[in-house]
DNA sequence: TCCTGGAACGTTACCGCTAACATCGCGGCA
DNA sequence: TGCCGCGATGTTAGCGGTAACGTTCCAGGA
């Protein structure tokens, strides 16, 4: 049926067909109210008999708009960011736009080259993970006046809409739940230490300080977070600090391999070493004793920013907009 | 700086500014050494000022070539396609290739549409995490005449490439473990039952019915994998069959989950009950006791899939391939 | 001196689709 | 009867690149 020099179905051929001009088959697709009921089924059949595909391409380099939006996370393997990307999908397939996923490696500097790409492919907007970037993706992103969410944490000066929470904030109010379970020689365990990480160390001091109680037992280490290194930096804390009483994982992965650990040494959690995490994963409900964790709105920071990314996508002016999506402590036996 | 309509650099904004036409522009972008090295630096000065981002859109329709790839998993918050996804990005990122990810939340219907939308985009291959689609989805890809791999288990008759392993065969070589170690009352917890699964289980069969050994304790769900479900299941499994010595789960979140089931019930492991699980994920390493499981070469099964499909890409002919990558039984602690 | 060939760059004609404007036919109204 | 308005469809002119072929110019051999 193709006769193109592409070999694939073109409108063309399915104007052919039917006895009109492209233009109108085009239109049956885009504004079906716009053709006539019975031409609109004779080039519905045509198009099934066919199987036509439309080329998106031609249709973004001719309309100026692609229909997509890339979804920059810095980490696939990682089910908080699925679960934002999720949110997003969601949305954003409702109102007909593809989402285009790229992750950076936690690296700002793959942030700008994934930037570069999808610029090149043409997206409509981005929804970014972090509210860092290079000065150049900046200069990027501004330049091509598209609608951009930055999710994850809140920041004072977003480039346009800004989705998520009070890391610091965050981190605060875990360390002060652990105070007022009575713990009183708390350590923090980070790893990767990106500036979410940072953020939520900063919070664990904030109310440890303000309790009058020593930051010291502080354990980190830039490698990617992962159950084991969880074991790994449970047993170095525990070496260096065996007074320690409890322990705020920067993550659940870490809490995790740290009770693993735990229970390695035959140490009981809570009697002896309370645990906790964040972000609320699902292992943290499944895990004996369960973990008290800081429970994320990822979801819903995923559908928010797909919300507020469509109503930009469909002319809303641009007005600095930022959202703090809360969090929610929840305590369970391991502390 | 931009003067069209877009407001986008092009390639003709740069023509003007060095002094000669867009398709020498065009040249020295992709075949620099048919540029005089003068104008090629003065024409990539241009470009660095002007901030000028190549339309790929646009580059696409006039060659053909999108010199993008799909790569369809089932799930996203799964590790297991992590893996696949990295060894895949990796691959096809040297060779130019930039890879677009689509979900099809274990639907073959959804995986139908994420091939016609991704044919729509202009994807020039396509690789997906199963050997079953619907019929249309194999058509649409048939006409298509693009480069498929088929990854994770194998079939006798690929549409294109198939790179994975004998699914079968290592359900059957795990159950043969376990009887090897002495187990005879052996259960098998499944969830999600998609394809795989199934075949993991007629391969636990095998075994068992091989050594005269009852396969009645068989417990499967169709709902979605999860740590928590690991608990159930066992839970269940340990009603009807309180006598069960082993349990053979269909992947590692069951059994991690099982795992944890067993803490809260004080059942040793593997004293009381043996656990064994499936793909090997890092928690399997981690857990108090480790994990017996069957690790499985996602990663190579990722950069195979590259590896076979850029070959295609560039030409060579298309004859049916298959490659079985194996796997690996690993014995640890849990039996 | 003339001719040849190749390096370096230009012209033309699309790729498949859509925005914007043009045309046509027909019912309704003065 | 003639004109208006509007729904239904067509024409034109790109969007931003690239393939294929053309042109120019100059070194070098006959």
């Amino acid at each position: 049926m193709p006769r193109r020099s592409s070999g694939r179905v073109t409108l063309q051929d399915i104007a052919e067909r039917v006895g009109v001009s492209k233009v109108t088959v085009s239109r049956a697709l885009r504004e079906p109210q716009r053709v006539s009921e019975t031409l609109r089924l004779r080039i519905e059949e045509a198009i099934e008999v066919l199987d036509y595909i439309p080329n998106r391409q031609a249709g973004a380099l001719s309309s100026g708009r692609s229909l997509s939006v890339a979804l920059l996370v810095p980490s696939i393997s990682n089910s908080v960011f699925s679960d934002v990307q999720r949110g997003v999908d969601e949305g954003l397939r409702e109102a007909g736009y593809q989402v285009l996923i790229g992750h950076t490696g936690y690296s700002i500097l793959e942030e700008e080259r994934l930037i570069d790409t999808f610029l090149a492919y043409g997206v409509d907007g981005f929804v970014l993970s972090s509210t860092r970037h290079t000065d150049h993706a900046q200069r990027l992103l501004t330049r091509a006046r598209l609608p951009v969410v930055e999710t994850m944490e809140l920041t004072e000066t977003p480039l346009d809409i800004n989705v998520g929470l009070d890391q610091r904030a965050a981190g605060r109010a875990i360390g002060e739940a652990l105070i007022a379970a009575g713990y009183r020689r708390i350590g923090f365990c980070g790893a990767r230490l990106d500036y979410r990480v940072q953020l939520r160390l900063a919070g664990w001091e904030d109310a440890l300080k303000a309790a009058g109680l020593s930051t010291q037992r502080c354990q980190t280490t830039p490698r990617p977070s992962s159950y084991r290194l969880g074991g790994e930096l449970l047993s170095a804390m525990l070496e260096r600090w065996p007074d320690m009483d409890a322990v705020f994982c920067c993550n659940d992965d870490l809490a995790a391999g740290a009770l693993f650990e735990c229970q390695r040494r035959r140490l009981d959690v809570p009697g002896q070493l309370a645990l906790a995490g964040f972000n609320g994963l699902d292992i943290t409900d499944a895990t004996w004793p369960t973990l008290t964790t800081v429970v994320t709105p990822r979801r819903a920071i995923g559908e928010r920013a797909a919300s507020t990314l469509i109503a930009r996508l469909r002319g809303q002016p641009r007005e600095p907009y930022r959202h703090d999506m809360g969090f929610e402590i929840v305590l369970r036996q391991s502390t």
